[in-house]
RNA sequence: GGGUGUUUAGCUCAGUUGGGAGAGCGACGGCCUUACAAGCCGUAGGUCGCAGGUUCGACCCCUGCAACACCCA
């Protein structure tokens, strides 16, 4: 094998894999199901969706390895609004208007585009090793999903769940639809505030009213003032003659009004806003719309300001407020400004004909699958997201000014009375029409979440009984972002619990937000998101730049992005590979919110990487070449091979344990430090010697184990480093693997206590120690490797004696010694630099090696750490209250260090002595 | 304004019933040591945001405060 190439291992895998059909469910064993979050069809791949999927690609990996019927649902989602934008878009760089096509047309120019970049996606989740089942991919506008949205929209309006109706919602003017209050993104923005007076009928006085919006003032219908407001109760029933305008609107009182805010004097605009429309309902005020759909003046308004956009209107009212000599003063003033998601302009609360579904029947029994443990969000704290938006849960605006997307099946006669059927034919047949009676089916179509939200139980073939919803309907796991859980977690489980009567899913796992590294959240506004495939497969700088600075509208923004990128990346990014990024992903998945991805990280990953195709390399190069039967021969186990065993048995039973409870941070650490510091730190090194010059039981042991751990190793972190594992796995004899095809289906290494080996671990826990312990002095003392030196050890007991004879050739080996040297009682003790391991002293002598002061400084350090230690022990154990109240065996326990500690200093006071008399 | 979360080494973060503060990166010193310089060996660095409280004992539990982040109004 030659160095590490992640781009040649990674190529080739994931065909064979997909061909072979191992992504399929195996239709042996419990069934296990997740669903895939759709992402939008003619989407691209981000780092969020590269984090979330390759967290769900090891559970779904190691689930198939535990023996699970296992399936990981692919699909992707229509996602109406953007896709639609994104097309019209495209169009008009062709100087085409989506009008001039009709809607026909145009749908027919969004499907072609649905074909040419829907791949994309597809494509991107298999590089980076998603084992997803495709041959049952599904789409949300593709047939079997239209009639499941279908039979919902049907069924949730017969039983009176769905109902159409005149009401205030979010309307985004540039897009000229409806948005759903999730779409809407509130931002604290500079604005004023503007005073006006507004003059009482048949009067001169006037009432001071402020507003942050002036253009509202040619739709207000009253003035309102708190019923407690002592300044303003002689007011209440008169009118105010409304400037600009040829009306009068009463002065009334409510509840609502706010009386330090301003002067306590409120206009009342019911039709454009919602607190003013909830007001004006209470109080019987008419409504008078003034907008058109694309927010310019209608003609409801007073001529002078037809046909004015919004803000142009509101110049030109100021102005002449400003002329009639009614404006009081402006103020500057903070205020929230809701925009659009997708449009990013000023939403109007706008009146329109609109469909909703009345959430609240749906909501309750969602709300208590949670409460009662049915659904558990991970982390356990989302709990509460969710539960504060279901319980104060506004009915769900569904309609959108469409055209892509799913159509709202529900026909008007000449009338507009409303007919909802799954087709024309069963509207007629239903409410018993005739057949001269003209229909026209209704022109929008349903918010993609309406759709997503039968996510769970539509792929799986809902409305028909399948097999495969019998199979894995309620699924176990919904892993997403913390942004979605209103959106769609929420949404979903009301959908599973009114149609399937079930959960859609057992747990919620949320996952953080990853940021750029200096916290802030990844947007395209910003430009300084990351394309996983660059981290894949590496980019060089100015393509890097080029890339993010494409399509930047202001020149101005696009300097300083180029800038901050040369800055952060002067080389570009290497081509890590998508093992060395999955791994990132594990590490950095703790229970935070927010994680803040660096690449130096990736870099780090990408190292170990290596280091484990490297230490791959050396077990091959010491078992290839050997014709021995490993497997069948006589073998004798070393002390570290027994080690190994045991240390992988916990680290087995560590990875398990993380998976359960998705800290997948702590299965990639304990992967991490198994491999990088147990493995080869310690037993490739141990095992050296023994292949050198061991006999041939025992090199036969030790190669035998080599392969063994390195297999199970592989087969532990395949989730993972799916890759690289398969790569390498595919070299170990058939006689230690099996004659399996991949190891994608081999058994997941699962914790064995039988072979658990406390005393191995504590005689190799000796040999480091004594192993550290030379090499300190050797580091402190500035003595290089290749200078042999004589060890002495003094002091040792019994068993230190054994384990110095039995491991002689190890630490040999390790430790390069001119000689090991046991001190008897008795026996002269040169001047010596000195380690302790225990009561064992390890010396080596300095005769013209040591530098007299510097170990004398090392001891003093070593002296003064352990003095710290003895305070400490004593403060302890001299406290009565402490003797008294701690549990006994900690009190023990801290009795039993004192002696160790006291001990320990005398030998180092002594040996400070000694150096210094010389 | 309400809610949730964060604050631990220079940086990014672990710290799972309260019982000796850890890792990676970076820094410093030394090594081309027979798998790996994408490596090996060693070293330094922390009043665990602040102030109280509970406890024999607090990074951990409680209260208050501060800063930051996100969500909702």
């Amino acid at each position: 094998m030659k160095q590490y190439q992640p781009q040649e291992i990674e190529s080739h895998w994931y065909k064979k894999w997909e061909d072979a059909g191992y992504f399929a469910p195996s239709g042996n064993g419990e069934p296990f199901a997740i669903m895939i979050p759709p992402p939008n069809v003619t989407g691209t791949l981000h780092m969020g969706h590269a984090f979330q999927h390759s967290l769900v690609d090891s559970i779904i990996r190691h689930q198939r390895m535990k023996g699970s019927n296992t399936l990981w649902q692919m699909g992707t989602d229509h996602a109406g609004i953007s896709t639609q934008l994104l097309v019209t878009e495209k169009l008009a760089a062709e100087g085409i208007k989506p009008s001039d096509l009709g809607r026909d047309k145009f749908l027919e120019k969004v499907w072609e585009w649905k074909e040419e970049s829907g791949d994309t996606i597809s494509n991107q989740l298999r590089r980076l090793g998603a084992s997803l089942h495709w041959e049952t991919e599904r789409f949300t506008l593709d047939e079997g999903l239209s009639e499941a949205v279908l039979e919902v929209f049907v069924q949730l309006y017969d039983e009176g769940l769905i109902y159409r109706g005149k009401r205030l919602v979010n309307w985004d003017p540039v897009l000229e639809t409806s948005i759903s209050d999730l779409e809407v993104v509130s931002e604290d923005e500079n604005g004023h505030l503007w005073h006006f007076k507004y003059p009482l009928v048949d009067s001169d006085e006037f009432l001071i009213v402020a507003t942050t919006r002036p253009e509202t003032m040619l739709g207000d219908t009253a003035v309102a003032v708190h019923p407690d407001d002592e300044r303003y109760q002689h007011l209440v029933g008169k009118h105010i003659q409304l400037p600009l305008c040829d009306r009068t609107i009463p002065i009334i009182s409510d509840r609502y009004v706010d009386r330090e805010f301003g002067t306590g004097c409120v206009k009342i605009t019911p039709a454009h806003d919602f607190n003013d429309y909830d007001l004006g309902r209470r109080n019987d005020l008419p409504l008078i719309n003034i907008f058109n759909k694309d927010a310019s003046i209608n003609d409801d308004a007073p001529e002078a300001y037809r046909g004015m956009d919004r803000y142009e209107a509101r110049k030109a009212i100021v102005k002449a407020f400003e002329s009639l000599d009614l404006l009081d003063k402006i103020e500057d003033h903070k205020m929230v400004v809701p925009r659009g998601e997708k449009s990013g302009v000023a939403i109007e609360p706008f009146l329109s004909d609109q469909w909703f579904v009345n959430t609240k029947p749906l909501a309750e029994p969602a709300i208590k699958a949670v409460e009662n443990g049915d659904i558990e969000f991970i982390p356990k704290n989302y709990e509460n997201n969710y539960f504060a938006w279901m319980r104060d849960i506004q009915d769900w605006c569904i309609s959108r000014q469409q055209w892509w997307g799913h159509r709202i099946p529900a026909w008007y006669d000449s009338t507009g009375k409303v007919y909802v059927g799954r087709s024309e034919e069963e509207v007629r047949s239903k409410y018993d029409l005739a057949n001269e009676l003209t229909l026209s089916r209704d022109e929008d179509v349903l918010d993609t979440w309406f759709s997503s939200a039968l996510w769970t139980f539509s792929t799986l073939g809902w409305p028909e009984k399948t097999k495969a919803l019998a199979t894995f309907h309620t699924t176990d796991v919904m892993v997403t972002g913390h942004d979605i859980i209103t959106f769609w977690v929420s949404r979903m489980i009301m959908m599973s619990l009114k149609f399937m009567g079930e959960i859609p899913f057992k747990k919620v796992y949320v996952t953080g937000l990853v940021t750029d590294v200096e916290g802030q959240k990844m947007s395209k506004s910003k430009s300084n998101g990351l394309d996983p495939l660059d981290i894949m497969d590496g980019i060089d700088l100015e393509a890097l730049v080029s890339k993010r600075t494409a399509n930047m509208l202001q020149p101005k923004m696009a300097a300083k992005i180029e800038k901050s990128t040369r800055k952060e990346y002067p080389d570009g990014i290497s081509a890590y590979g998508t093992d060395a990024l999955r791994f990132t992903f594990y590490a950095i998945a703790t229970r935070s919110r927010t994680i803040r991805f660096d690449m130096n990280r990736v870099e780090g990953y990408r190292n170990f990487c290596n280091k484990l195709w490297n230490a791959s390399n050396f077990v091959f190069m010491n078992t290839s070449d050997s014709t021995d039967d490993l497997v069948g021969g006589d073998k004798t186990f070393s002390v570290v091979d027994r080690w190994i065993n045991s240390e992988f048995q916990k680290t087995a039973s560590a990875v398990n344990l993380a998976m359960e409870t998705f800290r997948f941070d702590l299965a990639a650490k304990a992967i991490y430090e198994f491999v990088w510091d147990e493995f080869c730190g310690w037993y490739l090194e141990l095992s050296k010697p023994i292949i050198l010059s061991g006999s041939e039981k025992q090199q036969r042991a030790s190669r035998y184990t080599l392969l063994s751990i390195l297999e199970s190793t592989l087969r532990l972190a395949h989730p993972f480093l799916p890759y690289m594992t398969e790569e390498i796995w595919q070299n170990i004899p058939t006689s230690i693997r099996g004659e399996s095809e991949t190891i994608m289906l081999q058994a997941y290494p699962e914790n064995d206590k039988s072979l658990d080996d406390v005393d191995a671990e504590d005689d190799v826990r000796w040999i480091k120690s004594v192993v550290t312990a030379t090499r300190n002095i050797r580091g402190e003392m500035d003595i290089s490797f290749g200078k042999k030196i004589p060890i002495l050890f003094q002091n040792g007991s019994a068993q230190d004696k054994l384990r110095l004879e039995s491991n002689k050739v190890l630490l040999s080996f390790l430790i390069k010694p001119e000689s090991l040297v046991w001190l008897n009682n008795g026996d002269t003790i040169p001047v010596s630099a000195t380690g302790l391991v225990g009561d064992m002293q390890i010396l080596v002598p300095m005769s013209g090696l040591i530098d007299k002061d510097a170990e004398i400084a090392r001891l003093d350090k070593e002296i003064d750490r352990r003095k710290k230690d003895k305070a400490r022990v004593e403060g302890k154990i001299n406290n009565p209250k402490f003797v008294d109240r701690a549990p006994p065996e900690i009190v023990q326990k801290e009795k039993d260090k004192l002696p160790e500690i006291e001990s320990a200093i005398e030998q180092l006071k002594n040996q400070r002595v000694r150096v210094l008399s010389i």
